[in-house]
RNA sequence: GGGAGUUUAGCUCAGUUGGCUAGAGCAUCUGCCUUACAAGCAGAGGGUCAUAGGUUCGAGUCCUUUAACUCCCACCA
């Protein structure tokens, strides 16, 4: 039996710690018949509160895992979290108000941990509050020793394969963070600024060449003048020397292609490095490196006067000196795209140090060929995949000079300088506290330098298959799982996670990681206004909306719209939900006062149940055919559309059937219970999917003295016997259709649903299938005398009022 | 500058390989306390499917044009 009402905020709780301490959602080691679904689940980064953004990408990929489960897959769904590197740090330096720099290494990576213990819990709570299925004995952490080792292991094997290499080259740099960081970590912000045309005056000349800067703090670390080789205004100047303003050296006047004739003046400074084009001109032309600024983005000694300012207090000092000595032409305002660090918005800087990179240029057919081997769901996002691995620019530096995070397994011999590697028995290691077991192979020494930089945080989350499949630790299980069949995350890691995942596993195995990526869209503030955790405008606390709407409402808001697409959160789409989730108990409690005790047997049906049943398996052949394109939205609102017609119409429809057998017969009980019976539970089952707690509640209730199981998410979803009769869908609905006709003429008539109706002319095109249907139409309309032909009109006579 | 997505009712969105009169929820309006649900039920109004052309017996759906919005990438002299 069950309750009158349903309280969600006590029968959420129960059923959270039933599911987990009857391990209803475990992995099944030992099973050797089912087939493998397994998930790369994202772990979510931890440095901050998880917004409603992360719910509903989660949750998307949630209901896959217990779609796959309940259609009889042995799934793999592991959970983790990605609490090592820059984020975390920022994390910690903001909670606790303390710079990494300023104390001791170890006591950092202390406060680290608990700082990240505190915030692991609260989103593990956070997950499991939300009903979801993970299997939480395959938790991992990407600063767990174990994850540690295998990160290690990873940057071994491409060590030894020669895809990492460690050398001074250009890198991105943070000034901010004070650490190197990648392509990837970049995003652009739109600032405004001024383009500054300054006089480059010719040697022994009173020539001037006019070349405009957005930067001119770099001008002391200018290396030369650039201009086209086609271009006649300055071909006469090419070869001389131009005096740099304010600091008086004298640069040569050089051509190249990449000087274009119609940005600026057609003339631009290099300095070592303003931008990436400065790159590529220091290592063709073999140019000197100049540093203007230093790590922490202040002026070096190079600057002269304005040593020590920082680079925008120098930039405007240096325009006002400009202006003085009549060196600046004039200014024209900008607004232009500039790359930022994602993390804390600082405008990059390009910087010269030894770094480790991983090559990624190098093989970029490779990239997109795994990609194609790769099943893109939607289809469009692999268009970003593309489009990224096509404009990479620069290796991946994984180098970070931070604290908290991955080591690298490295010394260097500090006679001879060169790189020695841990072996991979002694894994996980940290060099700072540990010696290599060996002298220096190449000149004998036995003092050491240890790597102090850490990896970067993707690097580590780059092997999350790895680390879940145990490679390199369990074969059999490695081979079992990979690759994976799904990888599901938001479009917003394309670049990142994705990308670098699949650089891994091909350096590593050959292999693609997954079979299969499902990208979800992101929840949008307002149109253009993403909700994020770092800029704090999330509307709506996951923690509130579970409260106010329980968790089964949350989810199912979370499955709406369709893959990949952003959506703007809104809490009233939650009120459908509201609704469905009372309508589903409502149903399930009168339904079942009707089966309980019924135990299925053969019964002749008669025509509207058959249509009903024949109605549900057309239904779950298209929730089937959603769920395996991970379009978990359109097929429940298969779902949906069908359970609303089943109470608004079908049971309408056998209410009195049920209710009074002594007048409708016997038999005409029992079709309807047999229908009942199959289609309630049929639908309970796949609406576990989504809403899995109070179909939990139902399930154990009712059904489950009948069934059995441990609980409804142990069952598989299926059809209903063999009714596929689709002729018969347009007759059923056709009745429908005559019942809505008469319930309309009622409305209009502003009486009752119940009052009597005398007469009732009905025209049909399927008049043996509506005949057959004769009593419940009267039954449920309250009709005297009812006439049905061959015809397309339905006459209502007068009501008994 | 390159690429992708979106444009359907007042709002938020469905609409599959082209196929009866384009759907749902919210909102609005009108009724109904009907032996599950008034946090409910039954109805009604509301759409030139962004635009202009084309293919087709037939187009919201396919092709081309234009426009607006969003996102990714590049540029950042």
């Amino acid at each position: 039996m069950l309750d009158n009402k349903y309280d969600y905020h006590s029968s959420e709780k129960k059923w959270q710690d039933f599911w987990q301490e009857k391990g209803v959602y475990k992995f099944d080691r030992e099973n050797q018949t089912k087939p493998i679904y397994s998930i790369d689940t994202p772990p979510p980064t931890v440095s901050g509160k998880i917004h409603i953004g992360h719910i509903f990408s989660y949750s998307q990929a949630e209901f896959v895992a217990r779609y796959k489960r309940m259609r009889g897959y042995n799934v793999f769904y592991p959970f983790g979290f990605d609490d090592n590197g820059l984020p975390t740090e920022l994390l910690v330096e903001k909670e606790r108000g303390i710079k990494a720099y300023s104390m001791p290494r170890e006591e950092f990576t202390n406060i680290c941990m608990e700082v990240v213990n505190k915030y692991v819990d609260e989103f593990k709570n956070l997950f499991i509050k939300i009903g979801n299925s993970a299997d939480w004995s395959l938790r991992y952490h990407t600063v767990s020793p174990d994850a540690q080792k295998t990160s290690q292991m990873s940057f071994l094997d491409l060590y030894k394969k020669g895809k990492v290499y460690y050398a001074e080259a250009p890198a991105l740099w943070c000034t901010k963070c004070r650490t190197a960081i990648a392509q990837s970590e970049l995003e652009t912000k739109e600032i405004e600024t001024t383009f500054n045309h300054l006089k480059f005056f010719v040697e022994n000349s009173d020539e001037y060449l006019e070349i405009a800067t957005t930067r001119p703090e770099f001008l002391c670390a200018c290396d030369c003048v650039f201009v086209n080789p086609n271009d006649e205004r300055y071909k006469h100047l090419v070869g001389k020397n131009v005096r740099v303003p304010l600091y008086d050296f004298y640069v040569p006047i050089m051509t190249d292609d990449k000087a274009e004739m119609d940005k600026g003046t057609g003339a631009v400074m290099c300095c070592t490095f303003g931008d990436q084009t400065d790159t590529q001109w220091y290592k063709k032309y073999n140019l000197e490196y100049k540093v203007a600024i230093d790590d922490a983005g202040r002026m070096t000694e190079r600057a002269g006067k304005y040593a020590g300012m920082k680079s925008k207090e120098a930039r405007e000092a240096i325009i006002e000196d400009l202006k003085t000595n009549g060196l600046l032409i004039g200014q024209d305002p900008l607004v232009h795209q500039v790359s930022v660090h994602e993390r804390c918005g600082t405008e990059m800087e390009i910087n010269l140090k030894k770094q480790w990179f991983i090559k990624t240029l190098e093989n970029k057919d490779e990239w997109r060929r795994k990609g194609d081997e790769i099943t893109w769901y939607p289809a469009f996002m692999q268009a970003r995949y593309n489009d990224w691995v096509e404009n990479l620019m620069m290796d991946w530096c994984i180098s970070r000079q931070k604290y908290f995070g991955v080591p690298f397994p490295v010394w260097y011999c500090k006679d001879c300088g060169e790189i020695i590697v841990a072996d991979n028995e002694d894994l996980p290691v940290n060099p700072i506290s540990t010696n290599p077991k060996h002298p220096c192979p190449k000149c004998g020494g036995t003092q050491f330098v240890p790597e102090t930089d850490i990896l970067d945080t993707w690097a580590t989350s780059s092997v999350t298959p790895q680390i879940n499949c145990k490679w390199n630790v369990d074969d059999e299980t490695y081979n079992k799982l990979m690759p994976m069949s799904l990888r599901p995350n938001a479009h917003d890691i394309i670049r990142t996670w994705d990308f670098y995942t699949i650089v891994k596993s091909f350096y590593h195995s050959g292999i693609k990681p997954w079979d299969n990526i499902m990208i979800s869209g992101f929840i949008m503030a307002s149109a253009g206004e993403k909700i994020s955790k770092s800029k704090n405008n999330a509307k709506s606390d996951p923690l509130a909306l579970i409260d106010m709407y329980s968790a089964d409402v949350t989810r199912y808001w979370t499955a709406t719209g369709s893959l990949g697409r952003d959506i703007i959160f809104g809490d009233e789409q939650f009120k459908n939900g509201q609704r469905l989730l009372n309508k589903l108990y409502n149903a399930s409690k009168f339904v079942w006062q009707f089966v309980e005790g019924y135990t299925p047997k053969d019964v002749e049906l008669l025509p509207m149940d058959k249509w009903l049943l024949c109605k549900f398996n057309a239904m779950f052949d298209n929730f089937v055919r959603y769920f395996d394109k991970y379009e978990v939205g359109l097929a429940m609102g298969e779902l949906e559309a069908f359970f609303w017609n089943f109470c608004d119409n079908y049971v309408e429809i056998v209410k009195n059937r049920l209710y009074k057998p002594e007048i409708y017969g016997e038999k005409a009980k029992e079709s309807a219970q047999f229908v009942c019976y199959n289609a309630l539970l049929g639908m309970l089952k796949m609406f576990a999917i989504y809403m899995p707690h109070v179909t939990e509640e139902i399930y154990q209730n009712t059904f489950k003295d009948v069934v059995g199981g441990i609980s409804i998410h142990k069952l598989e979803i299926a059809k209903i016997g063999d009714y596929e009769d689709k002729e018969i869908l347009p007759m059923g609905d056709e009745v429908v259709a005559i019942v809505s006709k008469i319930r309309q003429s009622k409305s209009e008539a502003k009486v009752s649903l119940k009052t009597e109706i005398e007469n009732v002319n009905i025209g049909t095109k399927y008049v043996d299938f509506v005949k057959a249907c004769e009593k419940d139409i009267t039954a449920v309309m309250s009709i005297k005398n009812i006439n049905i032909t061959n015809g397309t009109d339905v006459e209502i006579g007068n009501f008994i009022l």
